[in-house]
RNA sequence: GGUGGCAUAGCCAAGUGGUAAGGCGUAGGUCUGCAAAACCUUGAUCCCCGGUUCAAAUCCGGGUGCCACCUCCA
């Protein structure tokens, strides 16, 4: 059975076969760098990214590229109002992103191009719409004529007459028809421009993709993804762009993801309502947000509040600590006899779940029943040391499939801590209790908990 | 007006024809010096009304509620 994506474009489940066997294009529409993102924004990257660490587990060679739009209205306002200029504003989100997304364990992309360093690409491939009719100049602008694109509307099974009824957008006087977008706008005084054969100005929102992937992918790739938000316009204005010049499918499998809402309504900068994921990740560790945004399918919203993410690192803990106590007993385990613990079918559940359009939900429920056969094995008490490290190895290859951290990152016990350990042992065992307790409520002042066992003492950060 | 998504236990969440996975939380129990962890036990008229079927959370029709896109937006 092979890997079932649910595409878009023809709104249901497909096998996955890439373009070039055991290789994989995929290309992810990335942030405008303006401002840190919020939780919402992290969907996608932390969606996109297990998309392609599971296609990688699964032996495939995948090129993945995302996108930063380094230059638009927002971050134009911005660097007014910081006073510096918008490459400065940028680059300070550029960098912040780097930060937070790999806070959530999100794998760098194999390229993140820049619209302002894909300039030339850009103008080239407006230039090829105009001169092949596609296109038109008006004023300084460039708008691209959608009845010129037969299939215009095919990813957002919108027909133009449709849209013409629902537009909400300002007819405007340089536009032949209240449908076309931007390809170019024309500077304002003073702005930030860059000439072109039409004039001065900057590219519009989404010619950038388009002359990206061509460059750095090529004409036809394998995934194309983004939030739901992106199909209309963005992603239907991309293959307009692309196909109208290429003649040929842009991706072959269309993916987005639903949104993770707050308050019941979606995120947005503008209204207030959202959370950065810079904010959560002082409160929060970076794997339980991503355990969080893993436990759903990534095509049903989520409502995110306090008590998701509480319950998120709960869970995840059930997991460390199944992995922890395992570990633990390896420290006394000795060799035997083979006694074969059956692990395979947990892998096998596991791989069953994210074949199925990448459920990572029941990807998950695979590893919580791995974790609790691992506790039953655990309550005997002989153990052997092979089957210990049966299921440490399963722990961390699944694990590390959803890119989750067994260990939270926290500092080694130091000297004088491992001494109040050793001390403890010595009050048990001479049955000091008061003692004994002492120095646990001590542990757990600093957020240890010290767990005793028929093995020795066990510690593990709350 | 057009195009989508969602509605399953206190909470989260899988499940697209064969009488409801999993996790969190709650309560009780076992274990423990006491705990913790773990284990066992504990919980569902699957939004409503029709229909198809031997059989429906799942398919069809009709409702209701919430969210989103058609304007920058993950």
């Amino acid at each position: 059975m092979s890997i079932q994506v649910y595409n878009t474009l023809t709104r249901q489940k497909e096998p996955f076969v890439p373009l070039e066997d055991h290789k994989v294009k995929m290309y992810v529409c990335g942030p405008t760098v303006y401002n840190y993102f919020h939780i919402g924004n992290a969907r996608p990257f932390v969606v996109f990214d297990q998309v392609r660490r599971y296609l990688q587990y699964r032996g495939y060679e995948v090129k993945y590229v995302m996108n930063f739009t380094d230059v638009d209205d927002k971050i134009i306002k911005r660097g007014l109002e910081e006073g510096i200029s918008p490459q400065q504003v940028a680059d300070k989100y550029v960098e912040a992103f780097f930060t937070d997304v790999e806070a959530l364990h999100v794998e760098r992309a194999d390229v993140y191009p820049r619209v302002t360093e894909e300039m030339q690409e850009i103008i080239a491939m407006i230039e090829e719409l105009i001169s092949t009719g596609h296109a038109y100049a008006s004023e300084g602008d460039v708008y691209f004529s959608a009845h010129s694109f037969d299939e215009y509307g095919k990813l957002s099974k919108q027909t133009l007459e449709n849209l013409i009824a629902g537009a909400r957008v300002e007819v405007s006087e340089k536009k032949q028809n209240q449908v076309d977008f931007a390809l170019w706008k024309a500077a304002k005084p003073g702005e930030i421009a860059w000439s072109a054969p039409w004039g001065e100005g900057r590219p519009g929102w989404h010619i950038e993709c388009s002359a990206m992937i061509r460059k750095h992918l090529g004409e036809q790739i394998d995934i194309h993804g983004g939030g739901v938000d992106l199909t209309f316009p963005h992603h239907e204005n991309e293959i307009a762009q692309s196909e109208a010049c290429t003649h040929k499918p842009l991706a072959k499998y269309w993916m987005h993801n639903e949104f993770l809402n707050l308050n019941h309504e979606k995120m947005s900068k503008s209204t207030g309502n959202f959370l950065t994921t810079r904010g959560l990740l002082e409160q929060y560790e970076g794997a339980a947000l991503r355990f969080l945004l893993l436990s759903a399918h990534y095509r049903n919203p989520v409502n995110f509040s306090p008590d998701l993410v509480e319950n998120a690192k709960n869970g995840l803990d059930r997991i460390r600590s199944s992995y922890a106590n395992l570990q633990h007993r390896l420290e006394t385990a000795v060799g035997g006899d083979a006694e074969k613990v059956e692990v395979e079918t947990f892998r096998a559940q596991f791989i069953a779940a994210m074949d199925e359009d990448f459920n990572t939900a029941d990807a998950i429920t695979a590893i919580f029943e791995l974790a609790s056969d691992a506790n039953k094995y655990l309550r005997q008490e002989r153990v052997q040391r092979h089957a210990l490290e049966a299921y440490v190895a399963l722990f961390e290859e699944l694990m590390g499939v959803l890119a989750l951290p067994l260990v939270a990152e926290q500092a080694d016990l130091d000297a004088e801590i491992e001494a109040l350990i050793a001390e403890r042992t010595e009050a048990r065992n001479t049955k000091n209790w008061a003692r004994a307790d002492e120095i646990r409520d001590q542990f757990n002042a600093m957020g240890i908990v010290l767990e005793d066992t028929p093995q020795g003492i066990r510690w593990r950060r709350k």
